[in-house]
DNA sequence: CCAGCCTTGTTACAATTCGTAAGGATTGGG
DNA sequence: CCCAATCCTTACGAATTGTAACAAGGCTGG
């Protein structure tokens, strides 16, 4: 995995220099924004590690778009907030914030806060050589995937980046752009429908019902979703 | 997964039972401790889910304790500190700590903390989500409605956002502009419309009459109710 | 009660996005 | 050089979703 990426968004420039400032000191990538709507197109093309969410937006609740984000996104969700009553901060976490800072704050300690978080979720994804998911078991070194009656079929190199970016993030949207990135294929644009053809290989090889897939998801508009219980070894 | 076990080690009476009270009462099991080697004996025994953390402890010193619960055991630490230099809690977070309360402290954000943790960033897909209501079951996610009968009728993402914005505030009315907030109203915020035919079409999968509808009822003026008694698991 | 205005429901259509089959470029082995 | 495997590209059909247009129904002032 690449270095983490961490957007921010804060309508006061001041907050979003220091930030950005503090982040990138600490070896972050980051991406700001002032407006949710700005942020949220973003969203579309990249999948960010860690969203800090200021409250007090000028053109959206910030609440609900909190919600919103830890439901869909895989990233962890940090609010960071002048209102510091203990109901705020409770009702922030409850709806799906992972963690809650109060204005003034330290940017040490927002550092120190986005790496716990980041601690936390890096951990379950040991990527090992073989992972077994849903009645199947895939071996990344022999290239080859086995069902539970012992027939093996065998996956190509392409196929098996989607296969193992899937089962690193299990149950997690994957957005279109996440996968060209985390996919060799940076710089392209027509690239695109590789993408496409990629999955719809792997899923013939999961004998994926076109109709109804179980395993592979596909989320119109945002990207896909692969359903599944993993277990690397 | 059974009720979260959530230990306690303080060495004051009064903080733990503060914070059993309000962990029984959210619905943990509890354990507590008041010395660092009573604790660590019953690590042998038990594996706790989280670990609330005084750092001042009398017979040890907390943060190497700190640092060796995060690294060997797989629970999420939280510190519970009466030093609230920020000195101190980045070196809190960053010797393994997920989380760091000062002292005083208010139980509901405690019992808040705790719950962001366990939902943890490790599934951040609500997986597993489905919601009972009036003979269907809706399958979140596998994006599909079922009837009582077996009956399964699938439903679009923008279809699953808005049933599941009903679902989660069933029986209170849902403003047109809430619903915007709540759904990717980010977007294009030109024509709302789009929102009735998201629930025009969502009306006709749940086979609602037109001219009588049963579950999602219009408030001419104000907004939409959900009518149902929904239970999610 | 009624005409007119406003809100909402529904249908049809178009733009975008996605799935997959077919063909060609590239690579590597013999 | 030939063959097979792999994988990108192209092309076309299908699905999703927003937009427009129109119909239906509620609300208000008279």
């Amino acid at each position: 995995m690449t270095t983490p990426l961490v957007t921010i968004l804060d309508d006061e420039p001041e907050i979003r220099r220091i930030l950005t400032d503090a982040l990138e000191e600490a070896g972050y990538r980051t991406q700001s924004f002032s407006r949710a709507r700005e942020f949220e197109a973003s969203l579309k093309r990249v999948t960010p590690d860690v969203c800090l969410v200021d409250l007090s937006l000028p053109d959206t609740d910030g609440l609900a778009l909190v919600h919103r984000l830890a439901l869909e996104q895989g990233a962890a969700v940090i609010i960071i907030s002048g209102r510091a009553q203990v109901q705020d901060r409770v009702t922030g976490l409850e709806l799906g914030a992972d963690d809650y800072i109060t204005k003034p704050f330290d940017p040490a300690e927002v550092v120190a806060r986005i790496r716990a978080r980041l601690r936390g979720a890096r951990a379950p994804l040991q990527s090992g050589r073989t992972a077994r998911f849903n009645g199947w078991t895939a071996h990344f070194d022999r290239y080859l995937l086995e069902d539970d009656d012992g027939g093996e079929t065998p996956f190509s190199h392409a196929e098996g980046e989607v296969l193992r970016l899937f089962l690193e993030n299990p149950k997690r949207l994957i957005s279109r752009a996440t996968m060209q990135e985390s996919l060799g294929g940076g710089a392209g644009e027509s690239f695109d429908r590789a993408m496409d053809v990629r999955i719809s290989r792997l899923r013939t090889k999961l004998r994926e019902d076109p109709k109804n897939p179980r395993l592979i998801k596909t989320i119109y508009g945002a990207g896909y979703i692969f359903l599944g219980d993993v277990g690397w070894t």
